[in-house]
DNA sequence: AATAATGGAATGAACGTTCATTCCGGATTT
DNA sequence: AAATCCGGAATGAACGTTCATTCCATTATT
């Protein structure tokens, strides 16, 4: 049973973290959330800061991987943009307090280098893919930067209303959201 | 002298609040900041929650009024948009953190039953000002959240980028992405 | 001189973290 | 097979620290 408390702390700190901070929530409460005592969390985790850090690192792994899972390689590059769109809102929807916490969690003053360089990886992986698409011409004359702006910026926002039930994600409202982003960042 | 400190005590308050967040920011860093003692804050704000409170809602306040200033009521919607989209660009620019403080805080455990209602009137105005173009059949067949959520998604998220350095706010970029946006939302 | 405003020391509550103790499943002895 | 022992996992009370808030001697205003 052992390594099953490694993950219960973390499940219940994902929790607690992405409803109320990392500063707003305390040990006890995800050692009651996690319902171990409070002293046990320091056998799996030197400190709240290295579990922090541990978790993000974490949730940005499974992030990436939910990416490049059936990454549509040899396909045209709007086949990958949809696969990468649809992606993203899947692990929104399915992890959404894993998103919302590596969203609140990516400029935090409390990530350690690993963790940002991490991140960066991560979003190299989108801007990578998005520069390809741009030395086709199948892009804007726009920085990657601000493509990642659109899409990571619509998805981000799309997850906070469909979390709080603003919105209703029927496959048709994401078909034409895909298409909305597909149009706002393609040429002409 | 005096309504001068509450002023500088909602500056610093501001500063430390977008930077740290609400529960990684103590009062006596904020009367450091203010450059006032820790008791003086008591003065002014009955706690640090009232205090928190009041200035979402200046902040929201004047983000509102951003917008609404020189709205082009009488020309056409398109025209109305691209007010809405700079103005929007425009707050996110001139007061970086208060935008930082409001996106950060929309969501928070800690805003009162007043400050979200306000929130939500500003947020009404952007969707009534969507319904519009609507109605008018400008716009595509999207609810007017999904509008919201890639405009202001957008936004929100080259706000990070310009703050960071990540990407230049030219005009030509603001230009760019203001007809993505549009390209976005509008019909065919 | 009286009154109000101020800063920062004082306070009690709550924090992250530690540690002496308890618990418990498996090995060892009877 | 029953009783005993064992070691690491788990615990939560207790520690020093830091927090939000209060208090009050001093300063500024009237």
């Amino acid at each position: 049973m052992a390594e099953n408390k490694h993950e219960m702390i973390l499940k219940a700190a994902q929790k607690l973290f992405a409803e109320r901070g990392y500063d707003g929530t305390t040990v006890p409460m995800i050692a009651e959330e996690a319902k171990v005592g409070a002293g046990t969390i320091y056998r799996y985790f030197e400190n709240k800061q290295k579990l922090v850090n541990e978790l993000f690192r974490g949730s940005v792994a499974q992030f990436a991987a939910t990416l490049r899972d059936g990454f549509p390689e040899e396909k045209d590059f709007r086949e990958k943009f949809r696969h990468v769109f649809y992606r993203l809102i899947r692990y929104s929807r399915e992890q959404p307090e894993a998103f919302r916490f590596i969203n609140a969690t990516v400029n935090a003053y409390f990530l350690d280098e690993q963790s940002k360089s991490d991140f960066e990886g991560f979003m190299d992986f989108i801007e990578r893919h998005l520069d390809e698409g741009k030395e086709a011409g199948l892009l804007r004359a726009l920085p990657a930067q601000a493509f990642i702006a659109i899409v990571y910026g619509t998805i981000f926002h799309l997850s906070r209303m469909f979390e709080d039930g603003t919105l209703e994600p029927s496959d048709e409202l994401l078909a034409g959201l895909e298409k909305s982003c597909w149009d706002a960042i393609s040429a002409d």
